[in-house]
RNA sequence: GGCGCCAUCGUCUAAUGGUUAGGACAUAAACUUUUCAAGUUUAGAAUCGGGGUUCGAUUCCCCGUGGCGCUGCCA
């Protein structure tokens, strides 16, 4: 076999899909398993809805991905030139020809057709005539209706059945070569060998075939349809659906978890969490699957929630922003994170804790008994060498028994101790939700801990 | 309407002619606990329908049904 090259080609009319990004790992994964090349190429040739700022987008989500691609970027903008020696050529053999209908005039056409219940396309009669050589209007290549039909590589033989789709448009004009044409003589010139793109595209292959045959003598590349990506509707994954672009799940994922979430969701790996390159290992396109998969945020996060685990303080740092986070306290976060923007909810680990004093109340237990916990709580961690975790809990579950009402507690020891330990997380951590506040306690300090338990009794004075 | 693709737990999927239809996420419960978002354990949960082929169909074939995609002088 030739060289596998494969590329993507995204239009700039928006940010990276999550779709395309599917794509794009597939398509790395392929050239990857079989050492071959990966190529990006911007196919910018809509100059209205193109822009630059796009393109960047595009980039630097698939450079955040990992996904890099090889060579220069192939932009369809900066070869019109090759489009337009391929179209005259077309013309000059009479494949293609010039057709003068006006608008209009297809849209009758294509009324009657449909009262007819035929199939809409536009059979030109201009094709073999003289009219067709002559400059003007958009060019269509010149067609015969027949069966169609290629090999998927993922879902076998697909057979059009008279393929209808008459004297197909494949550019405006000369210098405004349209999307089939533009594709098919850019993956002949990049020499691509493999065509691994999404579901979407399978009823343009019929039409790019019949252009590799007006313009390539050899065989066309191979193909492949992977599945779409779903919503929870099962319609096709877009804007409508929320987050979709790559661009809106950095700022709570890490490109690992993301990656590994789109690889795993059309194919079947040997187990659920691995690296793109032992992805790369096991990959063959045979296996990727044919039915659309619904994107399943709460998978994704839970992928997410794995790879935080694993990292390193230093990442969690410059990943989430925020410097000030004690080491000691980033055991405690990441076992709990989801999405690295929750963090914000640790903040007391580095930030004076906010909270309403109604907060201390624990199950009937008056102001006055919290007051007094909280006052002995002090009186204990004054006491208390810090170096010993355990006997802090030690100190603190007896203070709950001495503490505790014997009516209320001799068969209820968790709410006397409850006592002792709902108000010190609140005072430390203003939150109704947190790690043990011993472990809390640890990472704060002496000093801090007595201040923020003094605050607490404060607002009970 | 035309053409095409697809069809196993709620979701992602495994099993391709013989299994108690397996796993993961999610859900629920129990345990643990001062609380929980963490941990451990357990549970419930599926082969779209109808015909064939076969001793035997999730699996192969046909017909329905459903979902989705495409149907541009967009890509």
């Amino acid at each position: 076999m030739d060289k596998v090259k494969v590329r993507i080609a995204p239009s700039p009319t928006g940010n990276l899909h999550v779709g395309t990004a599917q794509s794009a790992l597939y398509n790395w994964l392929f050239a990857r398993k079989n050492g071959g090349e990966f190529y990006l190429r911007i196919e910018d040739t809509d100059k209205e809805r193109s822009t630059k700022e796009y393109e960047h987008g595009i980039l630097d989500a698939l450079t955040w991905l990992g996904l890099k691609w090889d060579g220069e970027v192939v932009r369809q903008s900066e070869r019109m030139d090759k489009y337009k020696a391929a179209l005259e050529k077309l013309l000059a053999e009479g494949k293609a020809f010039y057709c003068h209908h006006a608008k209009d005039e297809l849209e009758e056409e294509r009324k009657e057709q449909e009262a007819k219940k035929e199939p809409p396309r536009h059979v030109c009669d201009h094709k073999d005539s003289e009219k067709g050589k002559t400059e003007g209007g958009i060019i269509r290549l010149a067609t015969h209706d027949s069966n169609t039909l290629f090999k998927d590589e993922i879902r076998g033989v697909i057979v059009f059945k008279d393929a209808l789709f008459g004297d197909f448009s494949i550019a405006k004009s000369l210098d405004e070569p349209l999307y089939n044409l533009a594709v098919v003589v850019d993956d002949i010139d990049m020499e691509i060998s493999h065509v691994i793109r999404g579901e979407d595209h399978i009823s343009n292959t019929p039409k790019q075939l019949l252009i590799y045959e007006a313009l390539l003598e050899g065989p066309p590349p191979i193909f492949a349809h992977l599945p779409l990506i779903l919503a929870p509707d099962r319609s096709k994954l877009s804007k409508r659906h929320g987050a979709v672009a790559v661009v809106d799940y950095k700022k709570d994922y890490l490109p690992e978890a993301l990656l590994n979430f789109l690889g795993s969701m059309s194919y079947t790996f040997s187990k659920e969490i691995l690296t793109r390159e032992e992805m790369a290992e096991e990959f063959e396109l045979s296996k990727v699957h044919k039915s659309g998969a619904v994107f399943d945020v709460k998978k994704l996060n839970w992928l997410n929630s794995q790879y935080i685990k694993q990292l390193n303080n230093l990442t969690i740092k410059q990943l989430t922003n925020l410097p000030e986070i004690p080491d000691a306290a980033i055991p405690l976060i990441t076992e709990r994170l989801e999405k690295l923007t929750d963090v914000g909810n640790f903040d007391y680990f580095w930030k004076e804790p906010n909270y309403d004093s109604n907060l201390l109340d624990w199950k009937g237990f008056s102001r006055e008994e919290i007051k007094n916990s909280l006052e002995q709580v002090r009186i204990t961690i004054e006491y208390w060498d810090w170096a010993d975790k355990s006997a802090l809990r030690l100190l603190l579950d007896d203070l709950g028994k001495k503490l505790g009402d014997p009516a209320k507690s001799s068969n209820d020891r968790g709410a006397s101790r409850g006592l002792v330990y709902w108000p010190f997380r609140v005072a430390l951590t203003g939150k109704e939700k947190s790690p043990d506040p011993v472990d809390v306690a640890v990472v704060l300090g002496k000093d801090v801990v007595l201040e923020r338990v003094d605050v607490a009794i404060e607002k009970l004075t």
